[in-house]
RNA sequence: GGGCCGUUAGCUCAGUAGGCAGAGCACCUGGUUUUUAACCCGGUGGCCGCAGGUUCGAAUCCUGCACGGCCCA
């Protein structure tokens, strides 16, 4: 972290003083713009001639004694301004000596076009919006330290373009995830995030202290039991967008705060699922690039045909030379071994599975794939497979190697489902719980549903060609500097 | 938790037989009235991540620690 006597700063802060000392104030209040950067370039042929305001951060800037050329940046991109003694004023022109790079100005002036051919507004005007104290960070190779782009996110996204470009997809993939339920008669709805008992999925929790209930609280791990309450009472196309929190790593993958989409369809099973993916990741590559194919880590990825299906144990079977389903725990851990698989004592059937499929099989699925019908231990809250009791009906969507959601067949029979929860309590499955609240409601009856929860941040990690989660969340937590 | 790599000026980076700490950009002085990674002259700027050790002498070798990245668990 630069110091406060760090380049620049003390005289930075002695150009401060003149200002003031000239009347000037260097933090303004207001500045009307009548076009953004952007749009005096895209309006040349109208505006050549005319007058605009513009404003934005100085980016860049050329001196040629009695005249200048400078950029200034605005959230639509750049535009050059031609400054000049004899149209400004001596005194005006002179006060430029006052201004650095990254000061925020606002200008009047008329749009013509360069020898060069450059869009350009020949400044009659200019006011200082924000004085900047601090030097930016180089303006050809941008801001690359890794860290510094992670605690500083501001810098990042002020000089490199790739990075903005990255947060604006990401804000319009979820406005046009939104876009697509709404359409189909998805109702958007917000649950807590503070919860009594956590469930949903296994996972640590991250627990606090809610003092006026006097109570323990988790930060929710998944939305899932209260998105099904909501199919109970009624509302039978149902969604929320929001963070969930998982007390646990943090890698290429996974982040502890992660944002998770979930939606519940009542009176749909995991085929429909299937096809809502499939018509949302068309969906999602035709809005954004206005072709069906998308670019992950140098691949193309063909979101117009169907995905592929894989079941899950008939892909382990082949892998591994044997049913897992005819193994012994004690057997399956054995053959585990022997494909280099070790594991600590008293991990569960359930998570030995799911590491078995995910180091052997899932990391090579490239095409979009949907991984099905999962063994029945390790999904709590899926329902039994129509045609084989011992699975559920299930899947994950995974593409170039990456799983970006799951979805089920939702369970709706109370009797069954308390019986699941007592035997994942009673199995001594890390992290079971039983929610007897949930149990409660569905009590009541809940109508067959579809469920899929997609990670949001893995999902625009796809669709923006990024190699890590963190570089699709604005602020990744790091830890405190020493 | 383990392995490997990184940390040098505000930024991007050089810097090994261990011998005065470097460049480009930015910044400051001067010049320049259509430049655009502008250009030309001159200049400022360093806890070489931190703490120990080895040595006449350490950015450089050794140990530990911190932070970060990649891989593995």
């Amino acid at each position: 972290m630069p110091s406060p006597q760090s380049a620049g700063f003390e005289v930075r802060l002695e150009k401060l003083a003149k200002l003031r000392e000239q009347g000037i104030m260097p933090y303004g209040y207001r500045f009307e713009r009548t076009h953004r950067a952007a749009e005096v370039q895209e309006w040349f042929t109208e505006l050549t001639g005319k007058e605009v305001r513009v404003a934005g951060r100085l980016m860049t800037r050329r001196r040629h004694g009695k005249t200048q050329f400078a950029h200034i940046q605005d959230d639509s991109g750049r535009v050059q301004l031609y400054l000049r003694q004899d149209t400004l004023g001596p005194e005006p022109y002179e006060r430029l000596e006052l201004l650095d790079i990254g000061d925020f100005l606002g200008v009047r002036g008329e749009v013509f076009k360069t020898r060069t051919g450059e869009v350009t507004v020949n400044v009659l005007e200019w006011v200082l919006l924000a004085k900047s104290l601090r030097p930016l960070p180089e303006k050809f190779h941008g801001l690359r330290d890794v860290e510094a782009r992670y605690r500083q996110r501001y810098l990042d996204i002020m000089v490199n373009p790739d990075s903005r470009r990255v947060f604006l997809l990401r804000s319009r993939i979820i406005g046009l995830i939104r876009r697509f339920l709404d359409a189909r008669g998805f109702i958007e709805v917000e649950t807590p995030v503070l919860q009594p008992i956590y469930g949903g999925a296994a996972a640590r929790p991250f627990q606090t202290f809610y003092n006026v209930l006097e109570q323990e609280m988790f930060l929710r791990i998944s939305d899932e039991l209260y998105l099904k309450r909501l199919i109970v009472g009624g509302i039978e196309r149902v969604y929320e967008i929001g963070k969930d929190f998982r007390n646990e790593g943090l890698d290429r993958f996974h982040n502890p705060e992660f944002t998770q989409i979930e939606l519940y369809q009542a009176y749909a099973d995991y085929s429909d699922m299937m096809a809502l993916v499939e018509e949302l990741f068309r969906f999602l590559a035709l809005e954004l690039y206005g072709t069906t194919e998308i670019e992950f880590a140098g691949r193309r990825i063909d979101f117009a045909k169907p995905w592929h299906r894989l079941r899950f144990i008939e892909a382990l079977k082949e892998r591994l030379g044997v049913d897992p389903l005819e193994l012994s725990d004690s057997m399956l851990v054995k053959v585990a071994a022997g494909k280099g698989i070790e594991v600590q004592p008293g991990t569960s059937r359930a998570k030995l599975l799911d590491k078995l499929f995910s180091d052997l099989i899932q990391e090579k699925l490239i095409e979009p794939t949907f991984v099905i019908d999962h063994p029945k231990e390790t999904t709590p809250l899926a329902k039994p497979h129509r045609l084989d009791p011992r699975l559920v009906e299930r899947f994950e969507p995974v593409v170039c190697g990456m799983e970006v959601g799951n979805a089920f067949s939702e369970l709706n029979d109370p009797i069954e489902q308390r019986q699941r929860f007592e035997d994942a309590v009673r199995r001594n499955e890390e992290f079971a719980t039983l929610d007897e609240d949930y149990c409660l409601a569905l009590e009541y009856g809940m109508p067959p549903t579809g469920g899929l929860g997609l990670g949001i941040d893995r999902l625009v990690m796809l669709f923006t060609d990024q190699n890590s989660i963190r570089d699709v969340i604005l602020f990744p937590q790091l830890k405190k500097e020493k």
